[in-house]
DNA sequence: CGCATTTGACCGGCGC
DNA sequence: GCGCCGGTCAAATGCG
C-alpha cells in the first residue's frame, strides 16, 4: 500500500532535477505514514520501497528540506466515508488554516459526488524556498493574497500540454519557515525527470539513480 | 526574439 | 441582493 494516483506517484518519480532527489525520498516515507489508501497499479510501487529505505541520505539534509506535516488528502471519493482522516494531531493544532481547507474539501467531495478525479493533497514543508522542484515544469499563472495570511499565495499549472494539474504554494501563516503546498489533479504524463530504477551501493547502502528511462524488460 | 513571470482585472461561489 | 473572497485570465513586462 504505497501509492495513490496523483501525489505520491509524483514523489516517487522524483529525480535529482536540482540534485535533491534524496530529500523526496524522505517524503515518500512520510506519505506511507499518512494512511493513504492505495489504488495504484503503478510499477513505481517497488521503487517507493527502495526510496523510503534511504533515511540516511535524507538525514544529511534535513535542515534544508524536511516535510513535516501531511495535511490532508482528497482522493477518489469511494462510497466509503470511512474515517481515514490522515490529519495528524500536530497538523490540526499547528495549522489552523489547513483545518479550514480540510473541512471545505470534505464538503466539496460530499456535495459533488459526480466530480471526476479531482485528487488533492497538501502538506507543509520546512523550506527556505517556495519553488520546490518536483521534476515537473510549472508555469505560474496567478498570485493572490489571502485573508487569513499576510503571505501571498502562488498558483502554478503544469506546463505540459494537456496536463491540467495545478499546485498552490503559500507560506504558513503561523510559521513562515514552513511552506504549504497543495497539489490538485493527476499528471497525464510522466515527469521529465522520472526515475525508473536505481541501484544500491553495497558499501554505503545508499541508492543511486541508474537510469531515467525504463530498463528493458523491467516493467511487468 | 521567444518565453516565463508579473500583476491588476475579472468572474463565480458563498455567506450574511 | 450585496459584498467578500478565492481563483483564473490575459496584457504587459522582464529575462535569457
Amino acid at each position: 500500500m504505497a501509492a495513490v494516483g496523483a501525489a505520491p506517484l509524483l514523489y516517487q518519480q522524483q529525480a535529482q532535477a536540482v540534485g535533491d532527489g534524496c530529500y523526496f525520498s524522505s517524503m515518500s516515507s512520510h506519505f506511507s505514514h499518512g494512511g493513504i489508501s492505495s489504488t495504484s497499479s503503478s510499477p513505481a510501487s517497488s521503487f517507493s520501497a527502495a526510496l523510503s529505505a534511504t533515511p540516511a541520505i535524507a538525514a544529511d539534509h534535513e535542515a534544508q528540506f524536511d516535510i513535516s506535516e501531511y495535511l490532508f488528502e482528497e482522493g477518489a471519493f469511494s462510497a466509503s466515508l470511512t474515517p481515514v482522516v490522515p490529519v495528524p494531531a500536530v497538523a490540526a493544532a499547528g495549522a489552523s488554516s489547513a483545518t479550514a481547507v480540510t473541512a471545505r474539501s470534505a464538503a466539496e467531495s460530499a456535495a459533488a459526488a459526480e466530480r471526476p478525479r479531482t485528487e488533492r493533497i497538501a502538506f507543509r514543508t520546512r523550506s527556505e524556498i517556495e519553488i520546490l522542484d518536483d521534476g515537473y515544469k510549472w508555469r505560474k499563472y496567478g498570485k493572490k493574497s489571502v485573508k487569513n495570511s499576510p503571505n501571498p499565495r502562488n498558483y502554478y499549472r503544469c506546463s505540459t500540454e494537456g496536463c491540467n494539474v495545478k499546485k498552490r504554494v503559500e507560506r504558513d501563516r503561523d510559521d513562515p519557515a514552513y511552506v504549504v503546498t497543495t497539489y490538485e489533479g493527476t499528471h497525464s504524463h510522466v515527469s521529465p525527470s522520472t526515475v525508473y530504477y536505481a541501484s544500491q551501493d553495497a558499501a554505503s547502502g545508499r541508492f543511486f539513480v541508474a537510469g531515467t528511462h525504463p530498463p528493458p524488460g523491467s516493467l511487468n
